[in-house]
DNA sequence: GTTACATTCCGTCATTGGCC
DNA sequence: GGCCAATGACGGAATGTAAC
């Protein structure tokens, strides 16, 4: 442990706050600390027959330190309540995230309205692919629902005006080049982190140059990132919660532990009065 | 009311270990 | 070896609190 332990709010979360105090008597568990011992460190007495680290192992220890994880919150609270049974409220996979998640892939919409009213469908690049914070990559095409004419697009952009999932609309300015044959080029409408939620940058597909495929691969990255950075969003909130919920149980335990020190002491205490009294007697 | 400081919460990145 | 979940560390935003 590091000690740095920030997340000491009150605001408890439901499935520990079913914790059993009563039954965590029943099993004392070590948990260890790392590192205990680091083999081979150079130390230097101080002056009174203490062992004392230099500075520059001080980095060392560090180093090891992040080396040598604990095991996690997770493994160590199911652990605890295994053994003391009915006592902790184990941990859960959560399941209704992921639930939550596919609901979102669904939310893509089919179809989009330019600013002159004609209707173009959107068909998602992957239906399967995670989305992130409603900010989905889609394909644009046109949908052959009547033709789109230049008037309908001066400077070569259009707005694209689509309904989300949950009913509301979204306006998104597109760059549209037009074929000889009158129809729409296909476009790619994504979402960059560095962009406001609602705003979203259309690029053209049909890559051909090389600066377009570093463009490209580019922005898969930073698709990829955004999925990964959604995830780990996800990952940091469930890793607190555990946090906060292995902390209160520790906090449980050292409460009984204490007033387990308590009783015993008293009983000592009242044995060895006991003892003195019946040493007197005879 | 406002300022300064502390605390809490949250998102992000880096890293690790386990699994396939 | 790559992928992924878990977690530590860090920084910024939001909120609380005490002193003025």
């Amino acid at each position: 442990m590091d000690g740095s332990i920030d997340d000491k709010s009150e605001d408890s979360p439901s499935s520990s706050g079913s914790s059993q105090p009563q039954n965590l008597s029943t099993v004392v568990h070590t948990i260890t600390a790392v590192p205990t011992a680091i083999p081979n460190q150079p130390v230097e007495e101080d002056g009174e027959g203490h062992l004392v680290r230099t500075d520059t192992d001080i980095g060392i220890e560090k180093r090891r330190e992040i080396l040598s994880r604990r095991p996690s919150y997770r493994k160590i609270l199911n652990e605890l309540s295994s053994a003391e049974a009915p006592g902790i409220a184990k941990i859960e996979e959560d399941k209704e995230e992921e639930a939550a998640i596919t609901s979102i892939q669904t939310t893509i919409p089919s179809y989009v309205q330019t600013s002159a009213g004609q209707t173009i469908q959107i068909a998602a690049a992957n239906q399967n692919e995670l989305t992130t914070q409603g900010l989905q990559t889609i394909t644009m095409t046109n949908a052959g629902q009547g033709a789109v004419t230049a008037a309908a697009m001066p400077a070569g952009t259009t707005i694209v005006q689509y309904t989300q999932g949950d009913g509301s609309q979204q306006f998104v300015t597109v760059p549209v080049s037009i074929s000889p044959a009158g129809e729409v080029q296909a476009y790619q409408i994504r979402a960059p982190s560095s962009l406001p939620a609602g705003v979203v940058m259309a690029t053209p597909t049909g890559i051909t140059s090389p600066q377009q495929l570093a463009e490209e691969s580019a922005r898969k990255r930073e698709l990829r990132l955004m999925k990964n950075r959604y995830k780990n969003r996800e990952a940091a909130r469930e890793c607190r919660r555990r946090k906060k919920e292995y902390v209160k149980c520790l906090e449980t335990r050292v409460a009984v532990l204490e007033q387990q020190n308590k009783t015993l002491i008293e009983e000592l205490k009242s044995l060895k009065e006991l003892y003195c009294h019946k040493a007197e007697t005879e």
